[in-house]
RNA sequence: GCACGGUUAGCUUAGCGGUAGAGCGACUGGUUUACACCCAGUAGGUCGGGGGUUCGAUUCCCUCACCGUGCACCA
């Protein structure tokens, strides 16, 4: 038995002790060649620039909880962990460090741009690496990939080739999300439609046929209509058709636009009339497209208008645009009035700016495999947990549009494609330059980052590693990118290695602030989980969040919770102590029969394992984490080690030995059990403990439970009997205020014949006399339990006022109860038609409440 | 507009047809063979509103309200 445990657990050494010790013995390194069945997860890469967030630290202690129990049940174990290259947000990061140095992107040139990321990268990037690993992670770290790794880039551009080849990805020319802050294109799952106060204005446009005759649109986007070709109407709206084929004049720059019908436009909203800008709406575009119509582009890339809007817009911001239009037409007296109007405008997920649809040349994927993918889902091949998911995937997949992967940045997977200089129209794609290099430009833009992600599960490994390990059983991750991510993962799944890459998808709940809003850096009211690990250690933090994650929903953050993980760490801290200071460990379970409190907390301890046994195969964490806290807190310290107490001071050595013997299998259960969600305390106690020679990580859990057979039932209906007896008893000595440390004399006339002194300790009689006779004066304070009658004489003056308005109190509180059951078994309904197992249930309820009455009123009589 | 969640003690929540349960906070009492990051005890709930099914509804169904999320519309 190691050193004498201290009475208050600090964390912070043991936490950094045992990781350091865990990864200089190599325990989280998956070995390909072992004989275990194999368990593997991959890591939803967070990002380079990424700092660790509670989300992280929930997200990734459920990865570490699945790994470890994993472990234990005698897996071979593969967490692979890594980065994403997070291609706007690294990007973002170096240029306003550049900015700071007062340089750009742009002056820099490309290729020393690259250059400066990868410095940063290898100076900065990862921080969150670290962070984990403070969290206790299991990750095989031997095995952390990067997406800008030669290899993945490798794959990433063969999967590109590959695509095209098979005539999936192509390029065209299209209405895309343009983000006019970073100046790319963006899937349209980046973008995000956000309720917005506007206006909506009215605007005349002259009739060229008819001068005098105005058309009266509605647009919130006045700044665009220097781009109009043409008005449109639908074809059954009777109030303009006369005027289909006629001309409008767009007002400014001042033009003839022809007036059309379109099915598209509903004459129900606003006006009925629609101005057409084919080049900066997508519905617009489609019309032109319909009606052969001129698109005309007057925005700049950056979001501001240029020459095409006149010569007084060029150059101006959108925004300012449209100020500036809506002034102009007021001049021209064709404003006819503006309204409040909220309508839903698209954002920009990263760069917060409302999206501009813009006409672009663009990448495009067909999503291959989309049949399989869904039916792998749908069919619970892949099962999502929660399953409610499942509809809002199926759902994405029914809306399912081509993915556009280009982006106009320079960090990331540069496309692999090249444009000959004589011919801008001969393209070559391949994983190589073509060889004639000099005679070729090569496409700049990269791809979306999620086109390298969707990778992952198998991009990461080697070969011999994916034959091992793929796919996957288990991935866990929030579920707001279950598009992004999962949906394309499944599908790269099927088309590059023809299978599932996981079998369980484990959705998070989200991280709320007690006020319900989401965490972020811009409201500030995200704590940051490194200051929780420095105050209530990496287990306390651990456990104090799985404790309050309810599954699939999300968790509203409060500190407390946290700080409960911390308490529940020092009290099983302290049980080990109090165990250790009784004398060095026991071999195993001792052969003689149990006391009753050992028969009872092993039958407890056997039903927490079925508990928690359930649980994890629902992935219910919470309900993980709930039992053990009920067991080692309530069972185990609150009644087992205080009626254990008792043993501990009897003479013979057998019986004090058959209780450590006990003691020590909880407990060294308990850790075992407990180490997925605490596992640097665990595997310091069971050290201390000397429950092991080697490391808690690989400890069987499946031999924790205690043959049925050694537990007598009998036995433990007493001790629940004593337990329940001194509940009752300790609420009359409190009624009495008698304080609870105060020994005072109690006499109980037993029900049964049985040994007390347990009882007498946990309700600290002293002395207990058990009198079967006993001849009680009116008004000393009686406890009715399961035991019998225990009075309590109190010196002094008899008090019978306030033990008859104790003894009314509770009669009355019984009454109400039979009241309660005595309907219930008087409706005939019931009795004939409820379950009989219930309505024994009640009978004996009633007949339970009775007697007790009959003992209070006895009692109460006699006062 | 469509879909999916949620609404239980002051707070965070469990339970999801048969006696409403926990932790925190509040209150009372307390250094008893580990633990004040603790122990013993008390108070506090018409389980969001209304309807229905049932012998019985917090639990199942319908409906309304509010909160959250996703998708669509978004002139």
């Amino acid at each position: 038995m190691s050193a004498e445990i201290s009475t208050a657990y600090e964390p912070q050494l043991v936490e950094e002790k045992w990781y350091r010790i865990w990864l200089e013995q190599k325990s989280f390194e998956a070995k390909t060649q072992s004989n275990k069945p194999s368990y593997a997860i991959v890591v939803p890469p967070p990002n380079v620039t990424g700092v660790l967030t509670m989300g992280h630290v929930l997200n990734t202690t459920i990865q570490d909880i699945l790994a470890r129990r994993a472990r234990a049940l005698g897996k071979e174990v593969l967490w692979l962990p890594g980065m994403d290259h997070a291609g706007i947000a690294t990007q973002n990061v170096v240029e306003k460090r550049l900015r700071a140095e007062g340089l750009t992107k742009h002056n820099l040139g490309r290729e020393a741009f690259i250059k400066k990321v990868w410095e940063w990268k290898e100076r900065y990037g990862g921080i969150i690496i670290q962070q984990l690993q403070k969290l206790g992670c299991s990750c095989d770290w031997s095995r952390e990939r990067f997406t800008m790794d030669p290899e993945y880039i490798c794959a990433v551009q063969q999967t590109f080739v590959d695509l095209y080849q098979k005539g999936l990805i192509y390029r065209g020319k299209r209405m895309v999300n343009w983000d006019p802050f970073y100046q790319t294109a963006l899937s349209d799952e980046e973008v995000i439609s956000t309720p917005t106060m506007g206006k909506l204005y009215y605007v005349r446009y002259g009739v060229v046929e008819e001068p005098g005759t105005f058309l009266e649109i509605a647009t919130t986007r006045p700044e665009t209509l220097m781009g109009d070709t043409a008005v449109a109407v639908n074809s059954g709206d009777l109030r303009y058709q006369r005027f289909v084929g006629q001309h409008c004049w767009r007002p400014f720059p001042r033009t003839k636009i022809p007036i059309l019908c379109d099915d598209a436009i509903d004459p129900t909203f606003g006006t009925g009339v629609l101005k057409v800008t084919p080049a900066h709406d997508k519905l617009d575009f489609e019309i032109g497209l319909r009606h052969g119509l001129e698109v005309v582009d007057v925005m700049n890339p950056d979001g501001t208008l240029n020459a095409l809007a006149g010569e007084e817009f060029d150059g101006m911001d959108r925004f300012e645009a449209r100020q500036k239009a809506i002034e102009k037409l007021r001049d021209l007296g064709l404003l006819v009035r503006e309204e409040e109007y909220q309508n839903n405008v698209g954002y920009s997920e990263r760069g917060g700016v409302p999206v501009e649809p813009r006409l672009s040349e663009q990448w495009f994927l067909k999503y291959p495999r989309i049949k399989e993918t869904l039916q792998a889902v749908s069919s619970g091949q892949i099962c999502f947990r929660p399953e409610r998911w499942v509809k809002t995937f199926e759902h994405w997949i029914d809306n399912i549009q081509d993915w556009c992967i280009s982006r106009q940045l320079w960090w990331g997977h540069r496309i692999p494609v090249w444009y000959h200089h004589d011919d801008p129209g001969r393209i070559y794609v391949g994983t190589e330059p073509p060889l004639d290099k000099e005679n070729w430009r090569q496409d700049p833009d990269v791809l979306d980052t999620w086109f390298s992600a969707w990778l992952w599960p198998f991009a990461t490994m080697d070969e011999e590693t994916r034959r091992r390990f793929y796919p996957t059983q288990d991935l866990v991750t929030a579920p707001d990118i279950i598009f992004f991510w999962v949906a394309r993962m499944i599908m790269a799944g099927f088309e590059y290695q023809g299978r599932i890459p996981f079998e369980n998808v484990f959705f998070t709940g989200i991280i709320r602030d007690l006020q319900g809003r989401k965490m972020s850096k811009s409201l500030g009211n995200s704590p940051d989980p490194l200051d929780l690990i420095e105050k209530y250690g990496a287990d306390g933090l651990r456990f104090g969040l799985m404790r309050i994650a309810p599954h699939g929903q999300d968790i509203r953050f409060d500190e407390k919770q946290i700080e409960e993980g911390r308490n529940f760490a020092n009290k099983l801290w302290n049980a080990c102590r109090f165990r250790q200071l009784q004398g060095p460990r026991t071999d195993a379970l001792a052969p003689d029969p149990f006391s009753p409190y050992s028969a009872y907390i092993l039958h407890r301890l056997n039903e927490t394992v079925d508990r928690i046994e359930n649980a994890f195969r629902g992935y219910l964490f919470t309900e993980v984490a709930q039992s053990l806290y009920e067991f080692v807190w309530s069972d185990f310290c609150d009644w087992y080690l205080e009626a254990a107490k008792t043993e501990l001071q009897n003479q013979r050595e057998s019986v004090r030995l058959n209780c450590l013997s006990v003691a020590d299998h909880v407990l060294s259960s308990v850790l075992r059990l407990l180490h997925p969600f605490m596992p640097h305390l665990t595997e310091e106690l069971w050290h201390r403990m000397s429950f092991g020679d080697s490391t808690i990580q690989f400890a069987p859990v499946n031999n924790v439970r205690v043959d049925v057979a050694r537990l007598n039932p009998v036995d433990i209906a007493f001790a629940q009997r004593v337990y329940e007896a001194a509940t009752v008893t300790r609420n009359l000595r409190a009624e009495y205020r008698i304080a609870s440390n105060k020994r005072v004399r109690m006499i109980l006339e037993p029900a049964e014949s049985a040994d007390f002194s347990v009882f007498g300790r946990l309700v600290n009689a002293d002395p207990l006399d058990v009198d079967p006779k006993v001849v009680a004066k009116p008004g000393v304070p009686v406890a009715m339990t399961p035991l019998g009658q225990v009075f309590i004489p109190l010196e002094g003056t008899i008090d019978l006022s306030a033990e008859k308005e104790r003894l009314r109190k509770e009669i009355a509180k019984l009454e109400l109860e039979i009241a309660a059951v005595q309907k219930k078994l008087g409706n005939e309904s019931f009795v004939a038609r409820a379950p009989a197992v219930i309505v024994t249930k009640h009978r004996q309820r009633e007949k339970d409440f009775m007697k007790r009455l009959d003992q209070l009123r006895e009692r109460m009589a006699g006062l």
